[in-house]
DNA sequence: TTAAGGAGAGTGAACGATCATTCTTCTTTT
DNA sequence: AAAAGAAGAATGATCGTTCACTCTCCTTAA
């Protein structure tokens, strides 16, 4: 790659992240472009060179979100322990989506999915790969003897996944909650859900 | 109640239920006040005799959802299985929630919690309500032998409401899925928690 | 070695539209 | 007659977006 689409790459992401950052502090709809411009330190017109419109940086926001979890399948997948590897791949989403630097974005994705189209789409492409890495995970320690033969692997994947986005919920909103805390919590809850 | 004070509380409600509606399909901050009143039937000016502020049809909105879970409290206490009460409690507040007519405007009160404070407060209240009642539920079916002497009400509690949480998202942003179908999995899911 | 040329980066004022809110005016009710 | 209800135009601010323009490099030609 040509060092000059190598530095315009580099901006496009500068200006991603800042307005991830604006965008937690006030939403999609009540932050202005004028407010993005100014936390990169832009002017208004030099960002629709990398944007063609404002809607076009909150949809490159929602991919790079379903993005930035695709690692975490694989490192899922290595784990000689299915359950382990379920239980590990929950508490870093969990930790990364609530992330006041990187994440904490979540809860006003999933807001707008539910009405906007493209959104949406982002949202059901990262649930199904969600969904069908822990699917996976299931069947293999089904297959190991570590659940109960009556288990129903779809029901216990959607469990699971609703736990982790309603998890989101409460720690994006209640302050109070310690990491610490919620980990074991979450450990606790797994295994309770996989007995 | 005098009637003419009787006639402006109804007006309110008529209001706050075009909001709503308004609310369901942009969001808080993609709605305009216009927009509302256009729903309503009724002139920019009037609206402000009602409430003092667009962010006041908000805040009354949030407090709206929130009454409307109390009733259910009671429903689930006077059950006579606990557990049974938890999973009716459960059942109700998803599907209530994710409601096109009288709900589905979850999702976008929960977002705007992250970041104005008295939106917080509201979502805040009504987790600490709905935390409470089921700490009883499962205090009284771990008196009652339903569950195992192990079991943790402080985490099983708060992974309950995460479940429903989690729940309400998908199923406002997945139209795919049926009612009876999430119905039935929300019961398997909630009995695997507490088996 | 240097001057000319051209493409991309960047600016900030200006656009029309829309925002939440207020004000004045008219109508209906008590 | 007084008060409350309702309407809709007017307000200034802000919205997303565009436009005309300058500045900075890098390439090419003399």
């Amino acid at each position: 790659m040509t060092p000059a689409k190598e530095r315009r790459l580099e901006k496009r992401q500068v200006i991603l992240e800042a307005a991830r950052r604006c965008f937690v502090r006030h939403g999609f709809h009540a932050t202005g472009v004028a407010e993005i411009c100014q936390e990169v330190g832009m002017s208004p017109g030099n960002l629709y060179r990398y944007f063609p419109s404002k809607s076009a940086v909150i949809l490159a926001i929602v991919d790079e979100a379903r993005l930035q979890m695709v690692p975490l399948y694989e490192l899922a997948r290595e784990d000689e322990n299915p359950i382990a590897g379920i239980q590990a791949l929950m508490l870093h989403c969990v930790r990364h989506l609530c992330d006041p630097v990187h994440g904490r974005i979540w809860m006003e994705i999933v807001a707008e999915a539910t009405r906007n189209e493209e959104v949406r789409e982002g949202y059901l492409r990262f649930d199904g790969e969600m969904r069908t890495v822990v699917r996976e995970l299931l069947a293999v320690a089904l297959a190991q003897g570590r659940l109960s033969e009556s288990f129903n692997i779809e029901y216990g994947s959607s469990g699971l996944v609703a736990l982790v986005d309603g998890l989101i919920v409460r720690l994006s909103i209640d302050g109070r909650i310690e990491w610490e805390a919620c980990r074991e919590a979450l450990i606790w809850k797994v295994q309770q859900m996989l007995s």
